[in-house]
RNA sequence: GCCCUCGUAGCUCAGUUGGUCAGAGCAGCGGACUUUUAAUCCGACGGUCCCCGGUUCGAGCCCGGGUGGGGGCACCA
């Protein structure tokens, strides 16, 4: 009888091949391939099976995870009498006649399952052996035992077809590779690659560690928008459409963190927002147009309770993604995390100090230049330049800087450490005090002109958290937009605009706040030792094709 | 935006100086096989060598352009 339905089978792979091959295959082999699952589809119907079910949950079937649990005691050979229920997907097939051991996979892990002609019914196993495929989803009642090479395995007593796939799936050893494809077709690359669905999940459960901690801390997750009438909140460029019944232009936003600090404004006092930003700006291992991160806003802290908070948070997420502190080259995100200030990390990784002018100043900004036995000479400069002399002092730093001439204080500031200090700092850092220019939504430092109250967490070579005790003196945040209206119409095209809303807010009263920013894309980047950040974004931004 | 690099069967990959170079494994199809796990064995099939143009007696291979991916620079998180 199973002749017959080979015959049948013959014709009618004959008769949809040239239907596929005018739809949607490019080449025969393709056409012969859906061609196939399209006949078994027809006769599963025939037989009465509906390959498309709508539920298998009576009862519920259990993870794969948790029946390996429940016998990893079991010894080579043993059986039982237990039954279990599982669903999956099925991986891959080994037929040897009237037997066959087939691997089910689901979201949890995988499971060997064995099919026998002598305990299933014909019925039921010629529907294993002949019509289910690589790829189909099966429901699956059987009794566990392990084989004799101490496999545990199910022996398949009742099988149900869940959901017939009419596409094969990649190979079975090697899964999806083409790294297009895997991010074109992401599903494709989860359901074929272990290895991608423990970063998915790793990333689910690094967002819920950062939701469990700060809920348990009183925090309240809030949503602000992300089209936005005025953008802010960050140095970026900014996607820019219009909403058509309110006639006006909005902006997707680059950040939240103008909306939160209206929220600590109204007193809700701890908030938090996990949520994607938009920056219109280049594409690369490490960006992406959207992305993800945290802002958390606590009333009444500073930026140094901000990066406790932080050290603590970060770790749960480590915990959360299961990272290994004893593999080789492990960042010890479980350590007191480095605190060095932003001049001394320069000094020490350029012989540069930031705030040698300070020594010199004659008044009205001007500076006294020194010679080399520290001798005055007399030179007036501004500040820019004293710091322009100091690089040029030590060719090797020099060299390193493009368009020395052209950089401010600030900007060369900020040029020095992403040169020299940012690539090294592998190990979790805080970098504190930036340049007041650098941070127009910082408070001023209590200490040190010039200097915010700021801080950057570096781990790997990049940045991963920025945090201020957050400005909240109105007048000194107007003046501090109205130095970036000026650095915009000198052409930068990331100055940040002046917003009166956010200003007259901060007029009502804003509690002192520490606030901080978490790149969590990056975060998982490392938490899972990806390479870029196209594998821990499932459906990343690519050209059209 | 600029520079470098890659694109071969549904999937994973070979392909030498330009001359049996249209190849293998997996998957699929037909068959054998009741403890395999990269199962094994036999058989037949399967190709827009990314696209367009050029050089050449001859192009998967060389050249030009395009396109998509990857890497780097610049900008940024």
């Amino acid at each position: 009888m199973y002749l017959r339905a080979a015959d049948k089978r013959a014709k009618s792979i004959a008769r949809s091949l040239s239907d596929l091959a005018e739809q949607e295959a490019s080449s025969r082999a393709e056409a012969e391939i859906l061609a196939a699952r399209r006949h078994k589809l027809d006769e599963l119907r025939e037989r009465g099976v509906d390959p498309f079910p709508y539920s298998f949950t009576d009862p519920e079937p259990e993870p794969i995870a948790d029946v390996r649990a429940a016998y990893d005691e079991l010894p080579a050979g043993e059986e039982t009498d237990e039954r279990r229920r599982i669903a999956g997907r099925l991986a891959s097939r080994r037929e040897q006649g009237g037997m066959a051991f087939l691997d089910l996979v689901d979201r949890s892990g995988r499971i060997q399952l064995q099919a026998k002609s002598d305990v299933l019914s014909q019925e039921q196993f010629s529907l294993i052996s002949e019509l289910v495929d690589l790829g189909d989803l099966l429901g699956i009642d059987g009794r566990v035992f392990v084989s004799q090479r101490g496999e545990l395995t199910i022996q398949i007593e009742q099988v149900t077809l869940l959901a017939k796939a009419l596409r094969p799936p990649p190979d079975k050893r090697h899964g999806l590779q083409d790294p297009e494809t895997k991010y074109r077709r992401r599903e494709v690359d989860l359901l074929s690659n272990e290895e991608s669905r423990a970063v998915f999940i790793a990333r689910s459960h690094i967002i819920a560690a950062f939701r469990r901690e700060l809920n348990a801390d009183g925090f309240l997750e809030v949503e602000t928008p992300t089209l936005q009438t005025l953008y802010g909140g960050a140095a970026a460029e900014p996607f820019v459409t219009h909403h058509n019944a309110l006639d006006r232009t909005l902006y997707l936003r680059i950040a939240p963190e103008l909306y939160l600090k209206r929220c600590l404004v109204g007193g809700l006092e701890r908030v938090y927002e996990i949520g994607k930003n938009f920056r219109n700006e280049g594409l690369s291992p490490k960006h992406q147009p959207e992305f993800t991160s945290i802002e958390w806003y606590e009333a009444y802290a500073e930026y140094h309770k901000a990066a406790d908070r932080t050290e603590h948070l970060v770790r749960a997420a480590a915990e959360a993604a299961g990272y290994d502190y004893t593999a080789e080259g492990a960042i010890r995100f479980d350590l007191p995390w480095r605190r060095v200030t932003f001049v001394e990390v320069v000094e020490e990784a350029t012989g540069i100090d930031l705030l040698a002018h300070l020594g010199y100043a004659v008044g009205d900004g001007q500076f006294e230049i020194v010679d080399a036995n520290g001798d005055p000479t007399g030179e007036l400069v501004d500040q820019d330049e004293f710091l322009r002399r100091a690089v040029k002092a030590k060719p090797k730093v020099a060299k390193e800087i493009d368009n020395l001439d052209q950089l401010t204080w600030p900007q060369l500031a900020d040029e020095l450490l992403g040169t020299f200090v940012e690539p090294a700092l592998i190990q979790p850092t805080f970098i504190l005090d930036h340049p007041v220019e650098l941070s127009p939504l910082a408070k001023r430092h209590r200490t040190i002109d010039g200097l915010t109250e700021r801080w950057e967490a570096y781990a790997n070579g990049q940045e991963i958290a920025n945090a201020f005790s957050e400005l909240n003196d109105p007048d000194e945040q107007r003046r501090r937009f109205e130095a970036q209206t000026r650095y915009s119409e000198g052409g930068d095209a990331e100055a940040q605009p002046y917003d009166e809303a956010f200003v007259q807010a901060l007029e009502q009263g804003m509690p002192p706040a520490g606030g901080v920013g978490v790149g969590i894309d990056r975060l998982v980047i490392m938490l899972t030792r990806s390479k870029t950040i196209r594998d821990v974004i499932l459906f990343p931004a690519l050209r059209e094709n």
